[in-house]
RNA sequence: GGCGAGGUAGCUCAGUUGGUUAGAGCACAGGAUUCAUAACCCUGAGGUCGGGAGUUCAAAUCUCCUCCUCGCUACCA
């Protein structure tokens, strides 16, 4: 299909702190290198973005700061976009969920949804708070991890060992607003039906994007349709949002991943009135660049959205990338282990092409990919400087010694093989480059560009001008060997710089400087041509493109890493700044909430025993559990299923004697009727140790 | 446990209807050169393609089993 206009997406960042060079690599460039190039085509392109400002991690982060949640999307809003200005990611708009654009857009959405009748409307239980009169999304809930016993873990999960959890499993679960217990009450929300978009979804994904989509994207979504879609809902209880457009929905605000895709559609309103023609009209490619994280909000949810509403174009394309590593360790905000782009801006001032060779070069784009600062001036000094930064500089300057200064001609009677060849390389790689971009291979463009300096470099040695040109007097021809040698040199330099304009657009605009051509010549149908600079036209002179990496700044930011991350361990919860916390990992240490008084009676309530393990082994198809069986005195033996199986081997605890609460409900786990719970005490480190007797008791006798 | 994505030279990656001695860049070694940011150019060494079995005249490529990494997901009363 040949399509008019190209909207390009990349994930609206979390305005929640800075963005990192993990965010750049994975969608940010990406995008830019595909905008640019698309714009250098001369096509209808549109780059959208802007921040995330709503949700729950920013009122938690509102709230310890003692400022309002508008306070802090407006920071980092700010950071982030200069981030992004500095780097030359070039939005045609920058937006933000808060703007009233948004607002009445992702209303107007939401009520377009609800008047067609698409929405469940549901009653569920919730935990309320009822100091601060609201209820808790289970990010809002903080607890004890089961797990880990991570004191400060969130509802949905916990940050200290990566447990997925619901709120319901938290132990001691209390708000994190109020720090007070929960109570349940009713609500109500709506909720998208996505079973009911399951058989489209796997038309137009399982069977439509097979060969179109990367493998780690199409993978990922067929995993979702295929294990069987549920509705979700689509509204939270809460004050930071957009609201429910809905009379009596006081308090409901929209689910930030229902508002925030439509956030997309606000920044093109905000930025044309045009903006129905990129999103509604079938021959718009509209593109996502996200990260991994994203993929089944963009490829599934919000597609299934826009199925639901009508009328939407749905993306052609969602070339998702993987995580970047940091020096081999995952990117973590609370350990402040990361790269962040504002500060590297500050510590390499002008060498932002430098970064975006880098992330390009070694992009996710397959697989997660590890970032290191040795890597980082490697591939600087190695292929960035030496190959590309060296071939223009060397033709620059034997172009002022031996052309004086001006554009050599091309005598046509001297055009040999090696020039011809010369000739169809550079036409090559204007198809090759085109390629790679065109299939989303940014990775494989730029290792293009780089090789066509590298042919570049070779043809130079090969022809030698600085020895042709010491035959001058004995050979009268040597002169217009030369010129013609550096004539290619320099015309190669001109489609250098349209080429890498994409992936390197400051130093392309660098070199239209040094060659004193318009920037009108980086439009990519002039690839390929070897016209582009005029016969005796003066240049410039040669100026350094990039400055190597030293060792020495190499050296500075693996401290700085280091500095963060002891720093970041030490004053977790201390400093309100930015990065070194984060929602999670900020709440100060409290000591676990005491639970209600209860009576004796109530506690006289629970028939705990000593138990004795005759039995233990693995549960099948489970990862932490373990069957237990007790002897719990007169002859009585009793199964216990218990989630203990990463912290014990089950031929370790046979014979050990445990305390057993022994009139609980029964539970069936895994197929297994579990008949009471084990007791354990659970250290700061998670680890878990029996309550047991300190010497041998008998087995069933009362513990009171 | 289920599902998904990866596992190819020291490092980063190519390698789709299975077919000659498995490729590239960087790093490394040797050589050549001096126009150039000690850059460039040439040559070389380096891999039992995670492991095992099978299909085939032929397997990195297909099938089955298995191990490791990452992500999603289930089990924790």
């Amino acid at each position: 299909m040949e399509y008019k206009r190209i909207l390009i997406t990349a994930a609206l960042p979390y305005a929640n702190g800075p963005v990192h060079i993990g965010h750049l690599a994975g969608c940010f460039l990406p995008a830019d290198i595909y905008a640019r190039y698309q714009r250098a085509q001369k096509r209808d392109v549109k780059f959208v973005c802007g921040s995330d400002e709503h949700g729950v991690p920013i009122t938690i982060r509102a709230m310890k700061e003692h400022i309002t949640p508008q306070d802090v999307v407006d920071k980092y809003h700010a950071i982030i976009k200069d981030s992004f200005e500095q780097m030359g990611i070039s939005f045609d708009i920058y937006s933000r969920t808060s703007s009233p654009t948004h607002r009445e857009t992702s209303q107007a959405f939401f009520k377009k949804l609800y008047d067609d009748g698409v929405f469940e409307e549901r009653e569920s239980d919730q935990y309320y708070d009822e100091e601060t009169n609201t209820f808790l999304a289970d990010r809002y809930i903080i607890g004890t991890c089961p797990v880990c016993s991570n004191d400060n873990a969130y509802g949905d999960q916990c940050e200290k060992c990566g447990s997925t959890l619901s709120s319901e499993q938290l132990i001691n679960p209390r708000s994190a607003l109020s720090s007070a217990p929960l109570v349940k009450r009713k609500t109500t929300h709506w909720y998208f039906p996505l079973d009911k978009y399951e058989s489209w979804l796997k038309e137009w994904i399982v069977d439509g994007k097979k060969d179109s989509w990367k493998p780690n994207v199409y993978g990922q979504c067929k995993s979702w349709i295929d294990s069987g879609l549920h509705p979700r809902a689509m509204t939270r209880d809460s004050s930071w949002g957009v609201p429910v457009p809905l009379p009596g929905a006081d308090g409901k605000v929209l689910y930030v991943w229902f508002d925030a895709p439509i956030g997309y559609i606000s920044a093109t309103k905000e930025l044309t009135n045009q903006w129905s023609d990129y999103w509604c009209q079938d021959d718009t490619k509209l593109v996502h660049f996200i990260g991994k994280d994203n993929i089944v909000f963009h490829c599934i949810i919000f597609p299934a959205m826009l199925k639901a509403h009508g009328g939407f174009v749905l993306p052609d394309n969602v070339p998702a990338n993987e995580f970047l590593n940091i020096e081999g360790q995952k990117v973590s905000t609370s350990r402040n282990w990361a790269v962040w782009v504002d500060e590297y801006v500050k510590d390499f001032p002008d060498q932002q092409d430098v970064l975006r060779y880098v992330l390009c070069s070694n992009a996710p784009e397959t697989k997660d990919n590890d970032f290191t600062w040795k890597d980082f001036q490697d591939r600087t000094n190695n292929e960035l400087v030496s190959v590309f930064g060296n071939f223009v500089n060397r033709a620059f300057v034997l172009m002022h010694k031996l052309c004086k200064g001006r554009m050599p001609a091309l005598h046509a009677d001297f055009i040999d093989d090696a020039d011809r060849t010369l000739i169809e390389e550079i036409k090559n790689a204007k198809v090759k480059v085109e390629t790679c971009l065109e299939g989303y291979k940014f990775r494989d463009g730029l290792f293009e560009v780089i090789d066509l300096a590298r042919k570049g470099n070779k043809y130079m040695q090969d022809k030698q001008p600085w020895i042709t040109i010491k035959s001058l007097e004995t050979n009268p021809d040597s002169q217009k060997l030369v010129d013609n040698c550096l004539h290619l040199c320099l015309q190669l330099t001109a489609n250098l710089a349209i080429l890498a304009n994409p992936f390197l657009p400051f130093t392309a605009k660098k070199m239209c400087g040094m060659m004193a051509v318009v920037d009108r010549m980086l439009q990519w149908e002039n690839a390929g041509r070897m016209d582009l600079l005029k016969t005796n036209y003066p240049l410039k002179a040669p100026e350094l493109l990039f400055k190597k990496i030293e060792d020495t700044d190499v050296a500075a930011q693996i401290e700085k890493l280091q500095n963060n991350l002891k720093q970041a361990t030490v004053n977790n919860n201390m400093d309100s700044n930015k990065k070194e916390i984060t929602e999670t990992e900020a709440q100060p240490q409290t000591v676990p909430i005491q639970k209600p008084e209860i009576s004796i009676d109530d506690f006289m309530k629970i028939d705990l025993r000593v138990g004795t393990i005759l039995k233990a082994e693995k549960v099948e198809k489970a990862d932490k559990l373990l069957k237990l069986e007790l002897d719990m005195g007169n002859n009585e033996l009793r199964t216990v299923v218990s989630g203990i199986a990463l912290h014990f081997k089950p031929e370790d605890i046979i014979g050990k004697q445990v305390t057993v609460v022994a009139n609980l409900a029964p539970r069936k786990m895994k197929g297994i009727e579990s008949k009471g719970m084990i007791l354990m005490a659970q250290n700061n480190d998670g680890k878990l140790i029996f309550v047991s007797p300190l010497e041998t008791a008998d087995s069933g006798s009362e513990v009171r």
